[in-house]
RNA sequence: UGCCUCGUGGUGUAACGGUAGCACAACAGAUUCUGACUCUGUUUGUUAAGGUUCGAAUCCUUACGAGGCAGCCA
């Protein structure tokens, strides 16, 4: 992980950043503490990373802390099952909470006395309006709101209703606590918002011990002001709360004053990152699951084989401004590319095999040749491929009327077996129906290893071939954009309406070369000419490996068939 | 037509009154035992109009455009 002090980069410091350098360097605060908050109902998805590597990243660039938050105030929506995985997705990103995990629930004592401090101070009120009520009493954006009638109760009606609601004497939605602000302020967030309601829901935490419960804007700022955050780092959409957010912190005895400061969330191209809609996605059976390698989950990219040191510099590349913004998955990728090509062991595999006689080698021979392990890094060492008569090639590596441009085999033609030998088509074998079913070819012995032969002779193409006596045959899951359109949340119709039918094309019957049988997930692998790939950490067994691609090679020759 | 926020190449971002730069993408070429990687080069931009200034992406005004907000969700 690069953790280059911030001094170093200097000009490069986005908006937030700067603000944290100011507050330090002006002595406003000699520590800087940040706080990654999800609320555990969900996944979390690369949106979720761009925050946990700004507020963790901050945290460690300018030696401060980072505390894990569980937004956890709302019972009926949040699970245990969430809190696991969000823990785990944030550890296999490479970032550490330490002693520094709570709950919003771990507060609700302290919040329910700072309600009752707001009501003896006549800043808060028990509103009996149904929800429906206050709804249609808080205006409209451009029309202000009328007061409740219940507004003005004396501060003691008010501690004695406060105090009924907590004994459950009151139904569900029967009695809300209002903060007493401004029913025609502009920002209808002022007008009077709804601090705690009745909610007889088991809660993952505190049990049933709470029949109310405070609402996120009661609980947010609170939390960070009791646990000392400086900074307190949200998307856009709160920064209409942050003048409620200020107005807590002013009007109660908080021990702490944090700074809300808002940046966009993160957008990516052809997919959708709000939670509801990747819920949809799981609940349908559109994807396999939260950790379908399709989903821009950190599940799923983990099992799709993305490293978290990628993504980590994806969010890097990206950037912090106020604007809203969608980034090229391109972006993303790239990263992928960029540090898997450094990681990633070669190996050869054959997804869509052609069999290969080459006539003129013994029978019973079989070579064992050295293979580069990443001809980029001599460090990674070789290993050796078992070579013989038969064998497997890619069968988009051979075409009987080749175009111009063509570097693969075709009939009389001669091309270069991956560190092996030079091989020339002989013929093509058809079947009765008319399919290639085997090349008849002819080695030569001159160039073993596949060295340049001693006649000069050169040859414009290299590929790669599988033994077909040796190769463990496998499955592969070759994966697309999970939609054909670049945003499938804009213009009409469902985002469903554009999931891409082609997301997921699966492979049986590859054949991979034999030192592959022992690669584990999570260790990423090149294969040779296809793309990157990784075991299946959860479909793939010792009988039938199951290898996902995650990204394929940058690959200028089918963008040249394509037409441009 | 209320309030808040924001407009820089195709995408994302930098320039903090002084040469509009970087990454990705695209394109062209070099190299190559991966049509990969790497390397070189090219195309494309300050929403608009005024103003301040020797000088404006930057400051001011207006217009235009985008996003957010009317949960007892977060």
């Amino acid at each position: 992980m690069s953790d280059s002090p911030p001094d170093s980069e200097k000009s490069r410091l986005d908006f937030i950043r700067e603000i944290v350098d100011a507050d330090l360097k002006s002595g406003k605060h000699a520590t800087i503490v940040t706080r990654f908050p999800p609320e555990p109902n969900g996944y979390l998805h690369i949106g979720h990373a761009k925050s946990i590597c700004l507020n963790f990243g901050i945290a460690r660039e300018f030696g401060g802390r980072c505390h894990l938050r569980f937004d956890d105030t709302n019972p009926s929506k949040e699970e245990q099952e969430y809190v696991d995985s969000i823990q785990e997705d944030i550890r296999w990103l490479g970032f550490d909470w330490g002693e520094n995990r709570f709950f919003a629930s771990d507060y609700f004592d302290q919040l329910y006395e700072w309600a009752v401090f707001l009501i003896k101070e006549g800043k808060a009120y028990v509103d009996d309006q149904t929800a429906e009520e206050i709804r249609q009493t808080r205006g409209t954006l451009t029309e202000p709101g009328t007061p409740s009638p219940h507004r003005d109760r004396s501060v003691e009606e008010n501690l004695a209703l406060f105090e009924r609601m907590r004994a459950g004497e009151f139904a569900d939605g029967e009695r809300v606590l209002r903060a007493r602000i401004d029913m025609a302020h502009a920002n209808v967030n002022l007008r009077d918002p709804v601090l705690y309601r009745i909610l007889r829901a088991h809660h993952h935490r505190t049990g049933d011990k709470w029949l109310l419960y405070p609402m996120y804007d009661f609980a947010h700022g609170q939390s960070d002001a009791i646990e000392g955050i400086t900074h307190s780092i949200c998307t856009l959409e709160f920064e209409n709360h942050r003048p409620l957010y200020d107005w807590f912190i002013e009007n109660l005895p908080v021990p702490a004053r944090p700074r809300q400061i808002e940046f966009s969330r993160l957008n990516l191209n052809f997919t959708v990152m709000s939670k509801r809609k990747l819920l949809q996605l799981v609940k349908d059976g559109h994807v396999s699951g939260w950790d379908d390698p399709r989903m821009p989950t950190i599940s799923g990219l983990r099992r799709r084989g993305y490293p978290a040191e990628a993504i980590r510099n994806f969010c890097g590349t990206i950037g912090v401004t106020k604007f809203n913004s969608t980034n090229d998955v391109a972006l993303l990728e790239n990263a992928v590319r960029d540090v898997l090509n450094r990681a990633s062991a070669r190996r050869m595999a054959v997804l869509d095999p052609l069999k290969v006689v080459v006539t003129n080698y013994p029978e019973d021979q079989i070579e064992e040749m050295e293979v580069a392990n990443n001809p980029n890094d001599e460090t990674a060492g070789a290993r050796s491929v078992p070579f013989c008569r038969e064998l497997y090639i890619e069968r988009e590596d051979f075409l009987e009327d080749p175009p111009k441009g063509f570097f693969r085999l075709f009939p009389g033609g001669e091309v270069r077996f991956r560190s092996a030998y030079f091989i020339r088509c002989d013929e093509a074998v058809r079947d009765d129906a008319g399919e290639i079913v085997e090349l008849r070819c002819t080695y030569d012995p001159e160039t073993r290893g596949g060295q340049n032969p001693p006649d000069g002779r050169k040859v414009k193409g290299t590929i790669h071939w599988v033994s077909a006596r040796h190769a463990i045959d496998a499955e592969t899951r070759l994966y697309d954009r999970l939609f054909s359109v670049e945003d499938p949340d804009g213009g009409e119709g469902d985002f469903l309406d554009h999931l891409n039918p082609e997301s997921l094309l699966v492979r049986r019957g590859c054949k991979l070369e034999p030192s592959l049988a022992e690669s584990k997930a999570g260790e990423p692998i090149q294969f040779e000419r296809l793309g990157y790939f990784c075991v299946d950490a959860r479909d793939s067994t010792p009988e039938t490996p199951v290898f996902n691609r995650t990204v394929g090679l940058r690959d200028s020759w089918a963008k040249q068939k394509t037409g441009k």
